[in-house]
DNA sequence: CCTACCGATCGGTAGG
DNA sequence: CCTACCGATCGGTAGG
């Protein structure tokens, strides 16, 4: 087992522990233990205890922003567009659930350089989202709403998955997509 | 100003500084100076920093419980209760945006009793939205969907508006209610 | 409502 | 990777 091993196993019980408390709530005594070594042994593999938080969250955003991209250029509907970045969002939620959690919450306590840049990526994601809803509208697939309205109401239920999915029970992932998709895109009334 | 009056100023300027920073992240000091007095003076009108916490986050769980109560036992359609829910919820987070954002967040912040007796509440107001898109699915009225996939997404949705509205700008409240309405009911696409 | 202060815990470093 | 430890900051109290 080399350095990068061990500092990968490091950033993912923090998620872990960062979901469950919070950052600011988490220590690295605790990080520690969980981990198996003494606190002071962490810092042979990371820097500080803010470089772990901010690999967590530019990790999520840069996975977010390159599954818009690889949908933004192709010659599909606004609908079909719509659809895939549901569908592939669900999939990063459901794969990295802790993660996100982090990143959803915690991105409040990056350093505030890497604050503004976490903000940015996260601006651009959304605009390329917003950018597709309003073409949509304008060729007449979606119904006339406003535009940030259904770009948040698509961004939180997707984003908030990570709160309440437990994949093994009653429902699988990939009933989750089939069900969002219905919902988002034609709505709840039959 | 007698002391109850002080006692709501300082819970309602923490609630801004948890909803910026989060609550372990937040300092009684930097509380204090925010309310203009020496850190030891807010003890004189609050207990402990866990107290302003459990005062928020209770008061939002218990708006939020009653409003559904408020809905529940009418002799109105399926569809028309989760509109009077969409719009109260609506309502709820646009006037109450610090408390709301506090409660869905810090509420893993709460002692291992009042976080319990928290999750208990909310599961319960849960249950009964669940209870009402099931039986509207029974009637025909709604999609035949998954009903945790229905009802978290209609809350994931609501819950988070406090996350991006700004209600000053190009969009008011009264729009925000109509669309989130259209969007959740009848879906994006037209 | 303030001054003065306490014990606990934090992130992190030195040195081996 | 550990022992030993530091300076800073935390929530909160005593006493007036």
């Amino acid at each position: 087992m080399g350095k990068i091993n061990k500092r990968e196993i490091i950033i993912e019980e923090a998620a872990k522990i960062f979901k469950a408390k919070g950052f600011a709530a988490s220590s690295m005594r605790e990080l520690a233990e969980q981990v198996g070594v003494e606190a002071a042994s962490l810092y042979n593999h990371i820097r500080s205890k803010d470089e772990i938080l901010e690999e967590i969250c530019f990790k999520v955003a840069h996975i977010y922003m390159s599954s818009i991209l690889a949908v933004d250029d192709l010659e599909i509907s606004s609908t079909e567009k719509i659809k895939r970045i549901i569908s592939a969002h669900i999939q990063l939620v459901t794969t990295h659930s802790n993660d996100v959690a982090v990143a959803n919450v915690d991105w409040k306590n990056l350093s505030e350089t890497k604050k503004n840049l976490y903000k940015e990526i996260r601006k651009g994601y959304e605009q390329r989202i917003a950018a597709i809803i309003k073409k949509g509208i304008e060729t007449g697939e979606f119904k006339d709403v406003n535009v940030s309205v259904a770009l948040f109401t698509l961004l939180s239920a997707i984003r908030w998955v990570e709160q309440w999915f437990k994949p093994n029970r009653s429902i699988s992932a990939e009933e989750l997509e089939k069900d969002m998709i219905t919902l988002l895109i034609n709505g709840l009334k039959k």
